[in-house]
DNA sequence: GGCTGCGAAAGTGTATGCACCTTAAAATCA
DNA sequence: TGATTTTAAGGTGCATACACTTTCGCAGCC
């Protein structure tokens, strides 16, 4: 039992093996390291992270859930042709998910909600603090978590908590220029200002716009 | 040569015990058995079920990662608020995500898949057939999972397919009537027609009120 | 009586074991 | 040689084992 304990990603505890297993193969995924059509065996990657079987099964099958493996009882789980290019196309999901929801929630979300987040919001102005970026992020959060949240329609939320928990893959490999990251702040911002007003079709015009502006910086074009 | 003669468990083993689990505590949630707020110990619903604990951890985890379920690290997996009406809700996101697909698929589908439709649709024909209900379930299988496949976006159609595999739940539970299937069946030729047409804006409306309508005669209120 | 702290019982995450199935390679036959 | 059967190696699904964590009942204490 090799057990090559490396203290990278996880600084403490609320991420299972499972959890991290599941992002490791996921991200050589998109890496392409592991194009589609691959075979993988549980014990080939359990042995490579020197973890046992049983957290690379359950990532197999989370994986295998969200449609990004192919397993067959019996047979070896294989990367979805394609697959490589999910953070691409989620991009094309969202614009789907959350317009809708943003007009869902602007009836909906709360005052106090929406004061605090923009409190987040003047805590990210970017000509207000040294280090805004970090802030914007998590605004930018905030935000969308809070759309989701208050959609009040628990598929549609957990469907854009997943696309989020893809996209802060891309987060997390520090893909966001300072450019990129000024002009979401100011977009967020005008979502802000629909959602003070109470207008769905505001809020949702608003989102629309934002996804699509962000598509044209690429933000999802160029994933790491 | 094959030596079919095996005496462990049904002989119709496609679905792991893991997939039975995860549909036997979702059925148990949805019909409000264990409603939200409750605890699920992974021990418990092992001896209950009479299978070991592993699958059972498996299944709370896609639960989880479905969102029907919260889970703390070392803490009980517990039913999340409004999880009984997963599949009512699950019905907005579809309106969301099938009308997008079916007017991406409608310029995608290969002639082949279109004429393999619509053989099955006239064999679903009620004027045609003794078990045209069977058949007209196996239609409307087939014909939204083409609309997800030739979406050609795989999150999105993963998303679908998803909703799909909830569905099956109320299908499985023998939920749709004699009118139902019958009013579904005019929709889905409608879907047809535009698809023949190559019409993307003529699918998406088909689609959108093949779902509203749908929801209408209560397809998804009276969940089993 | 209500808190607080402690210890046993119960639950969780992960590793390991085992029977069966797949796969790939060796062995056999034409 | 090339096709086909046999066999060994390796993989999969599930059960069980175990260290560690949480939960819960029950003393003692104010």
């Amino acid at each position: 039992m090799p057990d090559q304990e490396l203290k990278t990603t996880t600084p403490s505890d609320d991420a299972s093996l499972v959890d991290d297993v599941y992002h490791q193969i996921l991200l050589r995924i998109i890496h392409r390291e592991l194009p589609g059509g691959t075979e993988l065996k549980s014990t080939r990657l359990a042995a490579d992270m020197g973890v046992s079987r049983t957290p690379v099964v359950q990532a197999l099958g989370r994986l295998a859930a969200d449609g990004i493996v192919m397993q067959q009882r019996n047979h070896r789980a294989v990367v979805r042709e394609n697959a490589e290019n999910w953070l691409v196309e989620l991009h094309e999901l969202r614009l789907l998910l959350e317009p809708a929801a943003a007009a869902r929630a602007a009836t909906r979300i709360p005052d106090a909600v929406l004061e605090e987040l923009g409190k987040l919001a003047d805590a990210a102005s970017p000509d207000n603090n040294p280090n805004w970026m970090q802030k914007s992020r998590e605004f930018d959060y905030a935000l969308h978590r809070a759309v989701a949240e208050y959609a009040d329609n628990l598929p549609l939320s957990e469907a854009i908590r997943e696309c989020w928990s893809f996209k802060r893959l891309s987060y997390d490999a520090g893909q966001d220029t300072e450019e990129t990251l000024r002009n979401g702040y100011e977009d967020h911002l005008h979502i802000m200002k629909a959602f003070r007003l109470r207008g769905p079709d505001m809020a949702e015009a608003a989102m629309r716009w934002h996804l699509q502006h962000a598509a044209s910086w690429g933000a999802g074009s160029r994933i790491v």
